[in-house]
DNA sequence: CAGTGTCCGTACACTAGTGTATTGTTTTTC
DNA sequence: GAAAAACAATACACTAGTGTACGGACACTG
């Protein structure tokens, strides 16, 4: 006569005997959140998926709202280096830079899809705290800029440039954001290719 | 000793004596998918913004999985709607059509941007609901229709229509998404239209 | 002005979720 | 191999939210 609350679920033991660290937790929330967005972040399901009770989770973490913005700030870090790696290691021509850019940005095959619904999840995110909207602007400031760097040493023109930089970073946005669900990038990738083809063959010729 | 439950909050009388219809229901829910998603939508809160209580909820809907529903749908038939007007009416010629496009598309001031912002939530919505799912891929794949028909009178060809059509919605949803927040419109519409100046331009010469 | 809908308040029961304290267990480490 | 640390279970208290049952108020209609 004494729980009157059910008692913290013990999960019939699926990952029985190693201990959590903070990143188990973190990569478990990031499932979650690729797949239902960070509203559907519960420590009560992520303990569950874990397999062990919310016990752990209070100690590698304080609260819940310190594994969101570790999770976030994951995700910058990430950003932050995968876009210096892919701006020091580009010996190639142009053109073929950018297509390999294209093919990176669309080519989520698998299990990179999670990646990208993770990042769209962010971006709902993003709307409503500012803190995060401050780290989205940048990371696609910065891409951009990457962008238009290569468009620069095609067109030689700075402006074009510009321009084209920024209309195929937000198609390629919005190509992962139209048609729901995952978003045809074969086709995607397609049209922009031939659009880049199309446009540089209208501006070879001065 | 008997209520350990807080009472319903009769909220000081707001908006006093006028009865509520199942729209204004609708609307308040609307204005916070807008403002926080539809996980924020809760109908406890919509009461308190509505200066009653839920007893008036449960009459309206049944259910509120119902009132998600229902707000889903109205933006269909709107959607639908707007859009057929907006084939009908367009005896002018395809450039101007589609700046005028572009224009309403992203020249979404004031009051508008709510209806942009909530777009942008339903898209999210639809990552995870397939019935959503299915009504985006309709609404995308019946705008991208009407640009295809506005650039294939430009243009004459039914591929490159095709490619360029694609192209602007997903730069036009792309820019709504990327950089959070109010999304700079104003610069989008900006390159979107220099950017199409210049490539039927060069189209113009073959 | 009785009466039948229409709309809303009130009280209850229930679930899901967070956070906290405290007490076990395992591992390290000395 | 015993102390200390890292990790996890248990039990509790609390809040927020949904749904339901019912009763009251208001409005219109005859």
């Amino acid at each position: 006569m004494k729980t009157l609350r059910s008692p913290e679920p013990t999960p019939p033991d699926d990952a029985p005997t190693t201990r959590l660290t903070r990143d188990d937790w973190l990569d478990a929330a990031f499932e979650t959140v690729a797949e239902s967005g960070f509203d559907s972040v519960r420590v009560l399901s992520l303990a569950a998926a874990l397999g062990v009770t919310r016990g752990s989770f209070y100690w590698h973490f304080t609260d819940h709202a310190e594994l969101i913005s570790a999770l976030v700030e994951r995700w910058r870090t990430r950003e932050v280096d995968t876009h210096q790696r892919a701006q020091v290691a580009s010996p190639l021509e142009p053109k073929a830079d950018l297509e390999r850019m294209l093919e990176a940005a669309l080519a989520h095959a698998g299990s990179e899809v999670k990646y990208l619904r993770f990042e769209l999840a962010l971006r709902g995110l993003g709307r409503r705290d500012p803190e995060v909207a401050k780290i989205l602007i940048e990371v696609d400031r910065m891409r951009m800029r990457l962008f238009e760097s290569k468009f620069l040493r095609l067109t030689g023109n700075e402006k074009t440039a510009a321009d084209l930089a920024a209309l195929f970073y937000l198609a390629i946005v919005g190509g992962t954001h139209a048609l729901a669900r995952p978003a045809n990038p074969e086709r995607t990738k397609d049209y922009l290719q031939r659009i880049i083809g199309h446009y540089l063959i209208s501006q070879q010729t001065p």
